[in-house]
DNA sequence: TACTCATATCAACCAATCTTGATACATTTT
DNA sequence: AAAATGTATCAAGATTGGTTGATATGAGTA
């Protein structure tokens, strides 16, 4: 056995990705309030239309907002999911840390 | 008032950022299990030693691990200050967001 | 002091991501 | 049907971020 390599995490990343950059942030937290049409977000957060759709699709596909369309608007607001999938990584890091046995450094 | 604009998250922004790269989520769970020294991250990682260097860095600087030096070694372990931090910020974004008033969209 | 070893820093390259402007696609209104 | 409106997509430039190899620092050791 070639000394064991740990592998690398997969769902997570693209949620903690998502969640890397000021203008979703931002975004997240207009969410915050309730659901808002993009047009709300536009004026909301003074972004290019292009631009917060943009941004609007990398958070949709880490799963951290939902689209319910209607007419010609779009409303989005925050999706649970994704956001307790992050808050249970960290947890669960948090506290595996905080049981394992203190300054076992194999050096 | 120009009709108020959002503004930018900084702290956590830097702990999000840190938390996005399949290397650095690799390493701390690594050391989930406990303090461990470079050259042992290095091992159990398979990363290059300047990669895993630059990577602590970063850990470091956002806040998510702890340095102790010791001789020539290095001994790296997770801090929990920025954890909590991030946890914090999720725990409150899904909570406000499951009290705000459903559905509100102002358009 | 010279040498080795563990780690950090630097510079360069490359890939991924953010940003912008133009265009496309629906849906509604006239 | 044509025009207008809200949103998504595309292409190109600009910026950031990861990776690599070389070099520096600093602590032990001979």
């Amino acid at each position: 056995m070639p000394t064991s390599i740990t592998p690398a995490p997969t769902a997570i990343l693209s949620v903690f990705q998502a969640l890397a950059d000021t203008n979703r942030l931002r975004i997240l937290e207009v969410l915050q309030e309730g659901e808002r049409c993009v047009c709300d977000l536009q004026s909301a957060l003074d972004l290019g239309q292009s631009l917060l759709s943009h941004h609007l699709g990398v958070l949709r596909e880490a799963g951290l907002v939902h689209a319910r369309k209607d007419g010609r608007w779009v409303h989005y607001s925050l999706s649970d999911e994704a956001l307790a999938e992050a808050e249970q990584w960290i947890a669960v890091t948090r506290d595996t840390a905080r049981h394992a046995a203190p300054g076992r450094s194999p050096c």
